[in-house]
DNA sequence: CACCAGACGCAATGATTTTGCTTTAAGGTG
DNA sequence: CACCTTAAAGCAAAATCATTGCGTCTGGTG
């Protein structure tokens, strides 16, 4: 993650969580361009300064906290073959990608985030979860791309298109480019 | 564009021209990120109170000043064959693109862009770009994919890795992603 | 248990943002 | 060409936010 190399179960693990609950909890009441520092801090009582100090300004917080959103808290769902599990995986993936809260968590994990730490782990996620569906294909004897090219021509043209052409994306979008991976007949 | 609705030739075009060459000046003289509204103001001869009623906040300002500079300032290069063409221009793409400036500029034009028309003026740049290459190459009686796949399968893997994941990109990569659309052979 | 270092609270200071009101200038009209 | 309308800019006060020095507290360590 960005800066919390905190020391856990102390006093800055229960700050650090106190602080990402009030910005969940005031995003949702009042949407996220209302938050400001200060209102973050009295909401998880605590002083301005001490977030100012911990996470240099409101940028770098959402974008701390965005990450830890867009984290998969649930493994890839199991259908059987490559074709359906990656076909479910992008349609979930672009579903919950491409919401309004989506995309505004996308926003604020590139943003504030000087050296690109938080947008890599952004990638890390989609990667991991991408590779236990073709580590789970290739168990089953199924040909399978490897990682790489899913995130080409999968991950790729999804996340391009929910962040610079927001309009027109549906799921029979995201079938489309598994199927042109995966060949129209499979592998 | 985003609000700039002005009227030419006037007084308020003459503020916009004054505003987004003192954040030109300024980013690179100080740098992008030590700029401030009231800094912006001053050297552009203008009180802080009207950025802030044109532009709303330093993001939207920065914003459009991004797009400004992503427009392409010149038709795509003339080689003869389709593959040289694209491969010339992604090859161009990815270097402008990636480097830090150019990341920086992307990730302005994203963000203080809530309806995300800034960002898809980006993307209709590229749009345009690839156009005139691949119908050039069907009036040379080239077979041509179309724009929407060329974006899919080139622009967004290279602006994925851009955002997401900036180490190892390189031009070799952009040419592989050329020769992968395009059939090994040509199309 | 006493110590050390890091993290927090508090409060003062400085900078930025917001806002009501006034003034200016562009574009249209008689 | 002079006049009118109106959008946009200037100005200045008020509010909010960001920064920083210093003292206090907490949790880990010897």
């Amino acid at each position: 993650m960005s800066r919390q190399m905190v020391r856990p179960g102390g006093r800055s693990a229960r700050v650090q969580a106190s602080v990402h609950a009030a910005v969940h909890e005031l995003a949702s009441e009042m949407g996220r361009d209302a938050l400001t520092v200060p209102l973050v801090a009295q909401r998880a009582g605590v002083t301005p300064s001490t977030i100012y100090r911990r996470w240099g300004d409101l940028q770098e917080l959402l974008s701390d906290v965005a990450v830890e959103r867009l984290r998969p808290d649930t493994a890839p769902g199991e259908h059987g073959t490559l074709p359906s599990d990656l076909t479910a995986w992008a349609e979930q993936f672009l579903d919950e990608m491409s919401s309004p809260a989506g995309r505004a968590y996308i926003r604020d994990a590139l943003l504030g985030d000087p050296d690109g730490s938080n947008a890599g782990q952004c990638s890390a996620y989609a990667a991991e979860q991408i590779d236990v569906i073709l580590t789970r294909a290739t168990e089953r004897g199924e040909k399978a791309p490897d990682v790489e090219t899913v995130i080409d021509h999968v991950v790729a043209p999804l996340m391009y298109r929910i962040l610079f052409r927001p309009a027109g994306l549906d799921a029979e979008y995201a079938r489309r480019l598994v199927t042109a991976i995966l060949g129209p007949a499979g592998p």
